[in-house]
DNA sequence: GCGTCCATGTAAATGGTTACATGATTAT
DNA sequence: ATAATCATGTAACCATTTACATGGACGC
């Protein structure tokens, strides 16, 4: 999704400034699955405003910075039906952890170790949050791609726990490069 | 990772042409996690073999175009661990599917749940590929990738048949705005 | 005094995707 | 005949990331 579609996302939930946009991507359940930093979200924000997609005021406050509160139009919720209409594209999972994982006999030996307890601790980090997220008055779909998240990572710690073994070989291997390390079939 | 790594890589399994280093990255167990078009990989190479991280030899082929075999030198053996060498970024998933669900309320009656059939239908595929794919000869680095991915796979498939319920609700909710499901505030 | 939050934006660098351009061979 | 496989590459386009640039308020 590009960040105009991500805007206008989450501006059919309401109006809202730039700062704010970010800062509710961040939060909402699909902080997982997306985000975006201000070098895409202020320029997507003036380019939707040219084409009349969302409006804009500019709220002077006091002890504060002047905000600019976007607010989407019918044009805009139209181009955002529209886009949400379109076939979804492949789910792409991006993991260096894994490149490195695949190429671990590359690796200092205890280099592996070191960034699977890494990996491991963020992920169990990650699900401890998302348990206990405030998941009130969330729409169906919101609540959807929530556990959708959390039964992928909770598969994820579950799995590094059941699959330290596998990697435990592999530290030496360019040291070592004896035996048949090779494969037990996945179940 | 940017394609100059993913090439690198490929190539510390055996030397290679760009066609066949794209080949390699779609049937290897990171196909799932990592792909590149030729587009970035032709460009990449060139670039690896005037930075001498790569040699190139001309085969001329009969019957065939002329291919460019590519092979690792010991300079981009250490760029390569270099790169392993540096602390991964955070994983990232990129879903538009989920996307989509998260907004399932502006979708027209039926097509969340047409999506739905249909991703439920890409993912099952995909696990009884990678559950008979051929293991053999796979460094345990690498057994550990594949089954990475497949749990993550088995995970989003069973998540995906236990829900179905959670979006039921979602699909008449433009057609019938009935009780509250409206827009609640954004946490 | 220092760090964090609020608040906006630009510009350069990066680099991936898509379309274009070519062309022979082999299998159905 | 037609599609798929083998084989290379360029160029325009698109979009994100990162660094830069600014500055007041508030809590510790």
């Amino acid at each position: 999704m590009d960040a105009k579609t991500l805007c206008l996302g989450v501006l059919t939930q309401g109006d809202a400034s730039g700062y704010e946009i970010k800062k509710q991507l961040e939060e909402g359940p699909l902080a997982h699955f997306y985000r975006a930093g201000y070098g895409s979200i202020y320029p997507a924000l003036t380019a939707l405003a040219e084409a009349g997609q969302v409006t804009c005021t500019e709220m002077a406050q006091e002890k504060r910075p002047g905000k600019k509160i976007y607010r989407i139009t019918d044009a805009g919720l139209a181009a955002f039906r529209k886009t949400l209409g379109k076939n979804p594209s492949e789910d792409r999972i991006r993991s260096e952890y894994l490149f490195m994982m695949f190429f671990a006999h590359f690796l200092e030996t205890g280099r592996a170790d070191e960034i699977f307890e890494d990996y491991l601790g963020q992920y169990r980090a990650t699900v401890e949050g998302m348990c206990c997220a405030d998941l009130d008055g969330l729409a169906p779909g919101q609540l959807f791609v929530h556990d959708f998240g959390l039964s992928i990572y909770r598969a994820i710690v579950e799995f590094m726990e059941n699959n330290r073994h596998v990697l435990a070989d592999t530290a030496d291997a360019d040291a070592a490069p004896t035996r048949e390390q090779s494969v037990g079939a996945a179940q």
